[in-house]
DNA sequence: ACATTATGTTATATAAACCGAACATTTAAT
DNA sequence: ATTAAATGTTCGGTTTATATAACATAATGT
């Protein structure tokens, strides 16, 4: 299952979901739903999202195994 | 633009890009179509990688600034 | 020479990511 | 209390990731 930090850290950056999607280059609901984990974004997508957090990829987002792993 | 240093990897543990695929649940065309960059795959997927080529995803897939960045 | 295995490549199909717009609810400011 | 900003959520659409299958070629082993 696929965890990430990126509304904490949105919130540390004091930046709105708006803000942050228009770093990126997507709409404020696409970094919702990335926020609400209900989908897994383009290695593409979660390095821009790196970079804006100033975090990088591997403390963003990481796959924890619950149960039920494929 | 999304480089990756899969192929390279992939070599250097012997596999082959089915071996691969099989590890992480994609097709061998599947690896070949991240290898060649013809897309840019899941973060579940990179972190799947990065995993079984004994790396982390930052040093498997990064962002290249050349020229044309939107 | 023949068989097998790995890779390259292409085509069609499906699932999932992502957009744009809308509307509701919550939060913050005045 | 009212307004505005931020977030939650849903819906119909487009684009892209990924699957499956097929065929071709190169490399390896016998």
């Amino acid at each position: 299952m696929l965890k990430n930090r990126v509304k904490e850290l949105r919130a540390r950056y004091g930046l709105t979901q708006s803000d942050l999607g228009k770093q990126v280059d997507v709409t404020r609901q696409t970094i919702a739903f990335i926020e609400k984990g209900e989908f897994s974004p383009s290695i593409t997508l979660a390095l821009k999202l790196a970079k804006s957090l100033q975090t990088n990829v591997n403390e963003l987002f990481w796959l924890e195994e619950d149960g039920n792993e494929k």
